[in-house]
DNA sequence: TTACAATTCAAACGTTCGTATGAGGGGAGA
DNA sequence: TCTCCCCTCATACGAACGTTTGAATTGTAA
């Protein structure tokens, strides 16, 4: 087991604790010492409170649309089936199932730290997403409108935001639920992840 | 204009400014300054904070699914048409509509802050939901579940959640987006509640 | 070893919080 | 008018918070 510095235990641990009790709920004593080092660390290393959360989104986010944008990237450039529209689904939703299986946890940790922070309209989180990731949630956006013509772009893009909507909600709940389920946790997160892909495809698709 | 006593004052102000600020970042000496009385009378009308943010919830979710309900009961004493799946997701999801359009606009805010706390994982709620209310949200599981044999029971209940968490998420999501929509509020909390039932009854109909 | 920078530490500061207290105000009934 | 009770008020308390400071410690290059 390799040692960690300072720095990443108490981001490791601001993860942690924030993924168990929220954004509220946590101080910077008590982060302090379940990271096993000094109070006065967290402002020689981050500055402020509010820094180190940003550090500890910012670290992840690049992870999760980079995941995103290259499976979306492979789509694109192989030939366009007609039926794509669950692989597109697919590279957005997955991601959030391939960082949460991580060898260390930290992933799975931080969707639901992600699934908090979108809950509590983070400013933080609103500005990179409307700066930093826009142009790659609009390429999603865009890839679903060619694959759903019989829907008017208006419609896509409710319907996708809708999507979204229950991705952080599951992922929030995520960690609840499991326990009152009889599945092991990955188990039960690759169902839930299967259902969801199914009913975002159903909502999109053309009715009989 | 009615006075109204300071305990709905005080109702009404932490109601309004959770909604503004959430659940954390909200003191009582910015309730009881908004509400235009002293910092002592909220412990005195509610005992202490906990118990005013319970009483604040409690007071609308009982109107908010009576609503339901009632819609729920007026289809089922009717002949049940093959088709009224629609009417069953309209009855879950228009009453949050109906409390927002309320005269004092109380039932909007009140919106937001069940989304909030739906997002923050309120045990408080989390007990009224699984205690007074979890018949409701059985019986509407089952009428779903009855207007969608396609579907195994358990894709059901994945769907019906995951709908939930789109409107949690469009509930929360309402106060930012009409912001910079040029639709009036109330055309474009209409316009979203439509589109939300559209999408719900696309994810729970056979695709052809 | 020495010198210097990077890091860790204990301690303290000022602020804000939820809660508690006791005095004062004001209307209703005797 | 007097009394009682419900309510409002200013004020205080202790705890917890984020942040700052300066000294002690550690690591590193000469």
């Amino acid at each position: 087991m390799t040692v960690l510095s300072t720095k990443e235990r108490i981001l490791n641990t601001t993860e942690k604790l924030i993924s168990e009790k929220g954004f509220s709920g946590i101080s910077l004593r008590t982060i302090s010492t379940h990271a096993k080092t000094n109070l006065a660390a967290v402002n020689y290393h981050f500055g402020n409170k509010e820094k180190l959360i940003e550090m500890m989104l910012e670290r992840r986010l690049d992870t999760l649309f980079e995941l995103r944008v290259n499976l979306l990237d492979e789509l694109e450039s192989g030939t366009l089936k007609p039926c794509n529209l669950k692989h597109i689904l697919k590279a957005f939703i997955a991601p959030a199932l391939t960082m949460s299986n991580d060898k260390h946890q930290g992933g799975k940790r931080f969707m639901l730290v992600l699934a908090r922070a979108y809950a509590e309209k983070s400013e933080f989180l609103h500005n990179l997403l409307s700066k930093r990731y826009a142009d790659i949630i609009k390429r999603f956006a865009q890839s679903i409108q060619r694959s759903s013509p019989h829907l008017s772009e208006s419609t896509v893009f409710w319907r996708f935001h809708f999507i979204m909507g229950a991705l952080i909600y599951v992922m929030a709940d995520f960690g609840a639920s499991s326990k009152t389920s009889d599945l092991s946790e990955s188990d039960y997160f690759n169902l839930c992840c299967n259902e969801l892909i199914e009913f975002a495809l159903a909502s999109l698709t053309p009715s009989k």
